[in-house]
DNA sequence: TTGCTCCTCACGTCACGTGAGGTGGC
DNA sequence: TTGCTCCTCACGTCACGTGAGGTGGC
């Protein structure tokens, strides 16, 4: 059983997603895809209607720019990326541009990177602490675990400054 | 030569850092500090006339709250970390509180730092391609791109489906 | 026709940024 | 006194979230 097929050009048949289908996709929003085009990162195609359609290079472009937002790039540079070669007059200006990007972006990634595995190490000390109160009956307070074997392990984690009461002995 | 030296009590000698003072050594902003402190996460002592006064302690707390927020940990969640304890009635219950709320954050951290990986992957691969048009003299385009070794090279890292022209040959 | 999806405003939210206008020296 | 810092509103910004109200089936 042959499906009906209409006869599209090569054009229109490339644009095939609607802005739902490519939302569910990318597990985001639709709301998320018109901002995105609000801020001049891509431009779909659009049926006579005014829907917007997603080609395979448009959600490959969407996804590059998930990855970048999650890594708290800012749009405007993920923006400053996309723009350098259309609006570069020679093939070195845009390369210049794009390269100097790729670097600030290279040595955030890497500052984040570290903070991720400082971070790994704090919490799996902090985990490995918070599990020795478990059954604990106590009601918990700072006069309350004097002398308790936790509270005396408390620094073995930054986490604990946060976690722990605030020091206000005084009051 | 001695400094006169004020008679405080042990309480008051111990919240000695202002506002700015704090902010410059967090390399942060006051508002951001009083924003913290609107949000409930900690509470500086204050001076008669209102003015904050921060102790080492308040800036243990404010140093892992910095941690976590470049983190992209939500303010929300942080609060809850600071609360479970005061909130709780038990050990008990506090750590499990805790507990929970650290696993899903090592969780998050762990995806974020296999992010920053992949990240650091294809950002090293387009910074070696994009190395390749310095110098090049042709406005960059899709039809004058074409056929130059470096064009064929894209596939190379996710990040050209951004930086490369968008893929409009019908338009 | 109904239900689902799409569209464009447009206001809300979160984590602050940025003055406005005034007081005070922990 | 001047200059610098502090205070409290309160509106602005960025990256979306969330209806409101209406149309349409690439």
């Amino acid at each position: 059983m042959q499906k009906k097929q209409k006869s599209l050009t090569a054009e229109q048949s490339r644009h095939i997603y609607k802005i739902g289908d490519v939302a569910e996709l990318l597990d985001t929003t639709p709301r998320t895809l018109r901002f995105y085009e609000e801020q001049g990162m891509l431009t779909p195609f659009r049926s006579e209607r005014g829907t917007r359609l997603y080609s395979q290079d448009d959600i490959a472009r969407l996804r590059v720019i998930q990855h970048l937002v999650r890594l708290d790039v800012p749009l405007r540079t993920v923006r400053e990326l996309a723009s350098a070669r259309p609006d570069s007059h020679t093939g070195d200006e845009a390369s210049h541009k794009v390269f100097e990007l790729l670097n600030e972006l290279r040595l955030d990634v890497e500052r984040k990177k570290r903070e991720c595995e400082d971070a790994q190490e704090q919490i799996s000390a902090a985990l490995q602490l918070v599990e020795q109160c478990f059954g604990c009956r106590k009601k918990p307070a700072f006069n309350n675990c004097k002398g308790c074997p936790v509270a005396e392990q408390t620094g073995r984690s930054r986490l604990f400054h946060l976690i722990w009461d605030q020091n206000r002995t005084g009051e």
